[in-house]
DNA sequence: AAGAAGCA
DNA sequence: TGCTTCTTG
């Protein structure tokens, strides 16, 4: 998903404490998306309350966000608006793998296989409103603002980041950087560790942290130039070119310098390019603010217990954590987030 | 994914 | 104290 120039960048392993006192966006597709693939009980479904109602994301978003409390850092999240429409094609193609793995699926359902069931449902997930308006709902019970983006989560997010108002955007796609975030957190949490996907097993992946500036200079290109790398390599909206990955483009780039020689001279053809570009550079965003709040504990419980079954004590030690967090900053930061 | 429990 | 395994909803 999205574009791939790990091979070409340079990364900082980080932790969430060398993060503290940060305000970071956080592309809450994105993370709904892990939390409802990989929270998931010994049957292989999500987690549900006693009406049937998925938890998973609630689950992640209450306790990954309690530990960036606690550690000082303050999460926006930014919730998609309509996706571009260039990326038409790549929604197509992800809806054609979920339509296969759910043949798949239920061949194995047929067969009892109870890994590949377990594998194959982890990949299979839908974000309905349903699961955004309760995910707002907890956001701000926990006194966290968030921003709705009008197109793409990432560009907005990115948006937030190149004009100053947070440090660094939370997302594992290397897109942001496109789009002009400063900086961007990857495996952004407290063990660093993550479920291998349909598997019980974990692996250790440490939080790393990527800057752009320091990439920039560091490749000797520019934003723009990056952009031209990430397009021949493909985005979400342009297919790429075969053969060419991002040590390639990035040689490429810096022999002809613009993405127009290089498809000039090695005859490449790649659709609304000037488009693209345009979208990347200018990433849209919608106006917003962001404002932090005392978090609402009794109406937490409320929502997380009483409606949907989560453990009294365990919710209760974390809102612990938090006030105690609350209480420190609130002193010493003289009501600067209140 | 993240917390708790079990075990060395 | 750090690792693995189980539970969470």
């Amino acid at each position: 998903m999205g574009v791939n120039l790990s091979s070409i960048l340079i990364k900082h392993e980080t932790s969430l404490k060398d993060n503290s006192g940060s305000i970071v966006s956080v592309d809450a597709y994105n993370i709904i998306y892990q939390f409802l693939s990989s929270i998931r009980g010994d049957d292989g479904e999500p987690l549900k309350d006693s009406n049937g109602n998925i938890t998973s994301h609630l689950s992640g978003i209450f306790y990954r966000t309690s530990n960036l409390l606690e550690n000082n850092i303050k999460p926006v999240y930014v919730f998609d608006g309509k996706p571009f429409h260039l990326k038409s094609e790549t929604l197509r193609e992800r809806s054609l793998i979920k339509e296969k793995n759910i043949m798949k699926l239920e061949e194995a359902i047929a067969s009892n296989d109870d890994a590949k069931i377990r594998s194959l449902s982890s990949r299979i997930n839908y974000i309905t409103d349903d699961i955004v308006n309760e995910s707002k709902t907890l956001l701000n019970l926990m006194g966290l603002p968030y921003v709705q983006a009008p197109s793409e989560g990432e560009a907005q997010a990115s948006y937030m980041t190149l004009k100053g108002d947070v440090n660094a955007v939370v997302s594992q796609d290397y897109d942001c950087l496109l789009f002009g975030a400063k900086r961007i957190l990857r495996n952004f949490t407290v063990y660093g560790r993550r479920r291998i996907a349909g598997t019980s097993r974990t692996i250790n992946v440490n939080p790393e942290i990527i800057d752009l500036n320091e990439n920039l200079s560091n490749l000797g290109i520019s934003r723009e130039q990056l952009i031209y790398i990430g397009i021949l390599t493909g985005t979400d909206f342009n297919p790429g070119v075969k053969g060419i990955g991002a040590k390639t483009a990035l040689s490429l780039i810096k022999k002809y310098n613009d993405i127009y020689s290089v498809i000039k001279i090695k005859n490449i053809g790649i659709d609304n390019l000037d488009e693209i570009i345009e979208f990347f550079m200018n990433p849209p965003h919608n106006d917003y603010e962001i404002k932090f709040n005392e978090p609402d504990f009794d109406g937490i419980i409320d929502f997380l217990c009483g409606k949907h079954n989560f453990s009294e004590s365990r919710v209760n030690e974390t809102l612990e954590k938090i006030s105690r967090n609350y209480k420190k900053d609130h002193q010493s930061s003289l009501d600067r987030f209140f």
